[in-house]
DNA sequence: GTGGAGAACTAAAGCGCTATAGTCAACGGC
DNA sequence: GCCGTTGACTATAGCGCTTTAGTTCTCCAC
């Protein structure tokens, strides 16, 4: 049952000491071709793996990265996107034969506690730090405990952290671009909170881009909860200049916005034009399905893991990538208002 | 940076041998009740953890539980439900300073290959099984790695491990019992695959309450896709008798199905009933809201978490949990046919 | 006053693996 | 023919903790 062999087992099969075994099993030098391809093949035949804490124990690595989401439990179910990050470092991460940890917490408070658990229990290897915020005080957290971190979302500005990055403001231009196009004068922004750094960032590219054009565009800040998002369109559109399309910040908040219309008897997209700014199923299955900003998560995912292992590597390596910018899919949530 | 203090460096600080501060810690007999709050509050000054490799090795926990969801990458989004029981899992877990590990594979056989690998490397000391199937395969495979394992979802019967479970035989009469009441004699049923369990009683309670009650049911089996679950509703609405009500196994498909009869311009609820088998943020923000069936799912994984606790510390247990049938909570999407 | 029980410790081994220092034989060069 | 190398190993220590088997010391009973 439970007796796993060790390397012990392994060397006295083979007859050698355990020290060669650990030499050939990590392709370290120190034993003859020969020796080393017996020495595996028996380890094969005995259904070896090595064990995860004597390994760690010895110095060496946990075997997991931790990825850990701050959540107010209210605003529970947007993690659609982090599912699908999730699911890309997975699949980077187990290759290596490492696994990816991914906790749930209440607020940024406990993220940092978590940290320094893990730090102190030697748990973690590695960590993928989302959802940036301004002056993010998890930055010299991460650096003083000398965890290894990538962060997702934002160049590697704040305090010089390795990240996986997309153009926010490129992007939000991308979608007023378009609405410009389709003749859209005034424009809402449903945003999430402005302690966001990638929030902070689109609101600012949307002013910027509205003076530019002399469009009228706003942006309401929210939790990014279905129901701040939800009450924000409300508000919206029972003014009585109301906007002709308004843009979301997750696929959640813009379809729980496209409710409120129906709900309002507001005719989507004839009369309100719906972008999100995330993809996923949820923008596909309701009607009339969302036109978004989509790009590859689970492509995204396998990057901030590649990255992160780059990092744990070389842990001076603070090589930013950035990725491409989502491209914009048109669905029929939007067209031409009147 | 780095150098976490050990249990020698507060042996050191208090001048005991290294061992006495091992009992202290943990609340093992051998020291004097003065000696031991010394060294406790030593180590709380000296911020000491324990390594949990070293623990590990010692023959201890790895302090990691598994929980492995097995989705075709197709089908993903559909794991609402299963970040909630993540959340109220890891409420519990933390609190006794564990992890839970949650991983996506592709399918079965990778989830299996998993549990072997895990079991090999001592990364956990208990697993969680979901999506239970009819003859499933996992059970044998966990008994054989001597894994402590707790089912959700099924009375555990299969291979007597314990479980937690919810009635849905009952839950799917509770469904019937109301659409009935409302008048509807065509029952349709989104149902999931048919080789999991919840999905085979749900689909034999419809049949049976159905024949008793002279209704018109039908189960349609998916793969819990939205696609598939799009597609299942556009063929039992595009049919001369159509239904006037269907019940979904997922919020998601309700949620597909919803957005199928829009785009049909078929009327909810005037014209059809929709009843969803989860409740999500999903049912709530679409409109009209979608009557469905409700339960404390966060609470549903900490219980989870409690009694796999209790199948790790007594791996001889069984005890099967039942939860409450889950309660229908009626919205907008469901009313009088006509 | 002595034997023994119990409390409060210490000493040391061991978990499985890695890493470093050593051993030993074979080989080659001058 | 001897020294120095090199290759292929072995021996051993050590990672941080738990645990078992001692070792003291005190206290009490007879």
């Amino acid at each position: 049952m439970g007796n796993r062999p060790t390397i012990a087992d392994i060397a006295k099969r083979v007859g050698v000491s355990p020290g060669a075994v650990s030499f050939a099993l990590n392709g370290r030098p120190g034993v003859s071709e020969q020796t080393r391809a017996r020495i595996i093949e028996v380890a094969r035949e005995m259904n070896w793996r090595p064990h995860r804490a004597a390994r760690a124990l010895g110095g060496a690595q946990a075997g997991v990265v931790g990825l850990v989401l701050a959540r107010d439990p209210r605003t529970l179910g947007s993690e659609q996107f982090y599912t699908q990050i999730l699911y890309g470092m997975q699949e980077v991460i187990s290759a290596g034969g490492s696994a990816v940890q991914m906790q749930l917490v209440r607020d940024t408070a406990a993220e940092i506690d978590l940290y320094r658990h893990w730090a102190a229990e030697h748990r973690v290897d590695g960590l993928v730090l989302v959802d940036l915020q301004l002056d993010d005080p998890r930055i010299a957290v991460v650096r003083e405990l000398g965890l290894p971190a990538v962060t997702l979302g934002l160049p590697g500005e704040p305090g010089r952290l390795p990240s996986v990055w997309a153009d926010d403001a490129e992007a939000m231009t991308t979608i007023v671009d378009y609405l410009a196009a389709l003749d859209h004068q005034r424009i809402a922004h449903v945003a999430g909170p402005p302690v966001y750094q990638h929030t902070a960032r689109r609101t600012s590219a949307l002013r910027e881009q509205a003076t530019a054009r002399g469009l009228a565009a706003e942006s309401v800040p929210t939790d990014f909860s279905d129901a701040q998002g939800a009450a924000a369109t409300r508000t919206l559109l029972s003014r009585a200049e109301r906007p002709t399309a308004i843009i979301y910040d997750s696929d959640l908040m813009a379809a729980a916005g496209l409710g409120v219309a129906l709900e309002m008897g507001i005719e989507v997209p004839r009369q309100l034009s719906i972008v999100s700014f995330d993809d996923s199923v949820l923008t596909r299955i309701v009607h009339p399905a969302l036109t978004c900003l989509s790009r590859d998560t689970y492509a995204l995912g396998a990057q901030v893991a590649t990255s992160l292992l780059a990092a744990i590597a070389d842990p001076g390596s603070r090589e930013s990538v950035r990725t491409e910018t989502p491209r914009l899919v048109v669905r029929g949530s939007t067209t031409r208002p009147g």
